[in-house]
DNA sequence: GCCAACGTTGGC
DNA sequence: GCCAACGTTGGC
């Protein structure tokens, strides 16, 4: 199981309307970043996400699911661009804002905050412990 | 709203 | 294949 981490801004698509998907889940589309799809390509159902607000709130509010492996982006017509589905599980009960992944050494090297631009990142086991421990969630079992 | 950082495009 | 120009993202 991989843990990542998937960046919207709230105007575009809010955590508030990946959860009214509920379990049928929302393709996340719109991503026209190689390293960003290359990553979505890695990813496998089951693993989880981090769902994070940019420009507004600028904090970590939910936990996604993959839900649907790497599909054609039904968005547009160039081949290029294909995307996952994912599904909302849970809210993070106290969301964790940039500044303070930032104020932690643990989270040093974390995509988000040496990576700002990447819209959808790989996070290690370790980074997803450490974020879910901040935001007052048990850690999903294994 | 500004601008730094980064990715992409296209001329040469 | 290099690099300047341009567009976009996202923090501030």
């Amino acid at each position: 199981m991989a843990y990542w981490l998937f960046k919207s801004e709230p105007d575009a698509w809010s955590w508030d309307q990946q959860k009214k998907r509920g379990e049928a889940g929302e393709q996340w589309d719109g991503i026209r970043n190689y390293q960003a799809r290359n990553n979505m390509r890695e990813m496998k159902l089951g693993d989880k996400g981090f769902f994070y607000h940019s420009n507004e709130g600028k904090e970590v509010v939910g936990v996604v699911e993959v839900c649907n492996e790497i599909h054609p982006d039904t968005t547009t017509e160039d081949p290029r661009w294909e995307c996952v589905d994912i599904k909302a599980v849970c809210d993070m009960p106290s969301p964790v804002t940039l500044v303070d992944a930032k104020a932690n050494p643990k989270l040093a090297k974390m995509a988000l905050t040496t990576n700002t631009r990447l819209s959808v990142q790989p996070v290690t086991e370790e980074e997803w412990r450490e974020v879910c421990r901040m935001g007052s969630l048990d850690p999903a079992p294994k």
